[in-house]
DNA sequence: ACCTGAACACCGTTCAAGT
DNA sequence: ACCTGAACACCGTTCAAGT
């Protein structure tokens, strides 16, 4: 009588899977291979006969979060509207695994299932009439808006949580920093609570990209017609 | 008779400058405690009496680039071409220090010395009338391009330099990503380099600068005059 | 005051060995 | 075929000790 198995045998899937239910729970870092060998019950190094090496299984996971990008069909056959969508869409899934920007930043190259949403996009674009030349500025414009995310440099700061420190804080920046103070507090939904906090990131998300579309229009229908050429390489 | 010392004492600024000199030669990732010990002619805790820890080293690192964004008078008092000054002068540091974004992007609070930056431009914005609540939101737009960089995301592929390989390569996109194709053929500058590497970072950061400071000035001229009302907090 | 040595708790990964 | 154990070459950092 053979032995039963005392488990399922790892596949590439349940590696990748468990991968991202760690880094959707405890962050990117603490994805390493012998966390994630000790999850899945097994030596670090049973990893390697599922993926060649951490890259690969970070590619792997970046995968899975950019086919929860693919949107088959746009609720408007307007190219504005469809590009906002898909934007936004994006979104949603970069929401879900918060960690997920810090691993598509590190790819080197875009795999096939990165390329089906360029390509998405990029269709999407030119379906509009937008030159392939303008449809290109458009594309490094929207930057890593394109995957759902805007790299909010500083933007985690949270102010602190004593009043007295709180209102000492803001006396001080008042006198170094007034610009910064005054439109902090204007972007601020609740004015109780005025430095940072208050922003809303899903708003500035839809102001960006608007800015970039609305700009992309009035580009596309310049009298100049710098951008309308469809046939040069400009 | 007391001894000499061997060599110079260290300082934090020794320690910081020879920590960028590696990141410029080597790159962020070359930049350990170990190595920086290494190359200052010292074990790798002695370090730890300049220093805090490694954080506060990238904090130190990030400051110095930080700095020589500092742009003291621009040449132009109007707010458009001041702010578009700003921030290309931001992105010359930041092409002398191409690690520089890495370790921008991991810093949590802003320094004091990334404030005075912040503080610069929100004030140039402000001096051409824009209310608080729009250069806020243009702010955000801008995201990392006011620190003179903007993540572009798989852009480092390069094409294959085999030309069968290259060809292959080619007629493949043009079955499965048509679109892709087109545009990155749109705009390669030389037409023998189609796929990436004809790309001009350049142009791409001032077409994008450009799109974003007219949007905010067609905003702050809209006639729903929503984004003039400087004493509101919209 | 400033630097050192040994050690701790981690990494990713290779290679030969086990069942 | 699939997993394991021991080992290698790295990390950042602490702590007690040296001069």
């Amino acid at each position: 009588m053979a032995t039963p198995p005392l488990r399922e045998p790892l596949t590439q899937q349940r590696v990748v899977e468990r991968a991202i239910e760690i880094a959707d729970s405890d962050g990117l870092d603490a994805v390493s291979m012998r966390a994630l060998g000790d999850a899945l019950g097994v030596v670090p190094m049973a990893l390697y006969k599922h993926v060649a090496n951490k890259d690969q299984l970070l590619d792997l996971m970046v995968d899975v979060i950019v086919l929860e990008m693919r949107l088959e069909h746009p609720s408007s056959a307007a190219w504005k509207p469809a590009a906002r969508e898909r934007l936004l869409y994006a979104r949603t899934a970069m929401e879900n695994h918060p960690w997920a920007w810090r691993a598509i930043e590190t790819r080197e190259a875009p795999s096939p299932v990165a390329l089906d949403h360029i390509e998405a996009m990029i269709a999407t674009l030119r379906s509009g009439g937008l030159s392939p030349r303008l449809v290109h500025h458009v594309m490094h414009t929207l930057g890593s808006r394109l995957w759902g995310f805007a790299q909010e440099v500083f933007a985690s700061a949270p102010p602190p949580t004593d009043p007295a420190q709180l209102e000492a804080a803001m006396a001080f920046m008042a006198q170094r920093w007034p610009h910064v103070l005054e439109v902090a507090a204007a972007s601020s939904h609740d004015p109780n609570t005025v430095v940072g906090g208050g922003c809303d990131d899903a708003a500035e998300f839809a102001f960006a990209i608007d800015v970039i579309l609305d700009g992309a229009e009035a580009l596309h229908h310049a009298p100049s017609r710098e951008w309308a050429l469809p046939d040069s390489n400009r």
